[in-house]
DNA sequence: TAAATTCAAGTGGTCTGACCACTACTTTAA
DNA sequence: TTAAAGTAGTGGTCAGACCACTTGAATTTA
């Protein structure tokens, strides 16, 4: 019946590695332990740990050289992403989560740098109007939360955005976010939440 | 030189599953062939078709039952985000960022819930008066996070919350805490905004 | 006949040991 | 001094072996 206590040995290693970056405070570049060490140390079989490190290594956190070992890479889940989205059908739901916590994601965002020092904006509106991309979201908002100076902050916003990639903006758009920034530049917090809410009622 | 390109087996699997899964239109709960008729049929070993089966499981797209065979799940991105947001915690952030987006999560809750229906809390009110625990911030904020009604945005305060392990906290807080929750219930924003900051300050 | 038990086949879970391919470094030879 | 060859360590892959578990059929029992 209540089986699902059993946990398996590759999610043992998983969190054990966790543990040892942690442990160790490895960051970005940092190599890992060779599969064979690992075994042993964790006590397991190579090929569990295979699996684990295979595991994280598609979620993008780990990166492997065939000949050098395994090393942290730093989190770019677009090729996960990608990789959902094949698989998923996504539920209405969950798409409507994703969308309104990255709506308050934003809107503290915005509210934050509103109240903090006023500052310049020239750059990214001009960057915003040459922008050629996919997804004029996505941009606009790296660069300002981006200034907000916390890290976490931005990196939270980033892995929710990444999952709720859904429609991409249509020409129209450029106006709208343009909009926004200025309404922030000239530190209207009510407008630019306006702003912002148009944008995601269009 | 180009070495990028060199695929590995498990990511040929996990392609192969994928154009299996949508040729055969499969659906939540429905069973994929096994493991050593897919190491068969893909023309890989056991071991690579586990790798790429153990990736995608811990993704969250499939569930397996020992002795009975692998299946299809529905596809929850809290899942991914949390797992990910595990790791993402784990790099080296300041104290002061957890804080920070705490306290930025907390006031979007705030928010929410005085821009939704009126409610009472009285319960909460009680609940509050008596709780006899440690942690009085997560006990009064878990409750107002589940009034909003997304659970991917409680579970992402629920993340930073254990990560930003403060504290003990002393009888004054109750008060503080009971403003707050008088605050809400009077829909006033301003006020309630205040009472967390002053919890904060503290 | 109906119910309980046993048993066998199929499945995932794990481990071992073996090669191969690649990289970086050391040793050797020119 | 420099170039080439060798070597040790690493990831990549495979084959095969058990084990634990589930299911359903065959068998036994009531």
């Amino acid at each position: 019946m209540t089986n699902t206590s059993k946990i398996k040995v590759y999610q043992e290693v998983l969190d054990k590695i966790r543990q040892f970056i942690e442990a160790n405070s490895l960051s970005e570049g940092d190599r890992l332990p060779s599969e064979r060490e690992l075994a042993e140390q964790l006590n397991a079989s190579r090929s569990s740990v295979r699996e684990a490190l295979r595991a994280i290594e598609l979620l993008g956190l780990i990166e492997t050289k065939h000949g050098e070992g395994t090393f942290l890479k730093t989190y770019r889940p677009y090729h996960t992403v990608e990789l959902l989205a094949t698989f998923v059908l996504r539920q209405p739901t969950t798409k409507h989560e994703l969308l309104e916590v990255r709506h308050l994601l934003e809107e503290q965002c915005l509210s934050k740098l509103i109240s903090s020092e006023q500052q310049s904006f020239k750059e990214l509106i001009d960057s915003t109007k040459q922008y050629n991309g996919q997804d004029l979201h996505t941009f606009v908002f790296s660069e300002l939360f981006e200034l907000v100076d916390n890290e976490l902050f931005y990196k939270i916003w980033h892995l929710i955005n990444n999952f709720s990639q859904t429609t991409y903006s249509n020409k129209l758009d450029y106006d709208r976010y343009i909009n926004l920034v200025l309404s922030v530049e000239s530190q209207d917090l009510s407008s630019a939440l306006q702003d912002l809410n148009s944008i995601y009622e269009k």
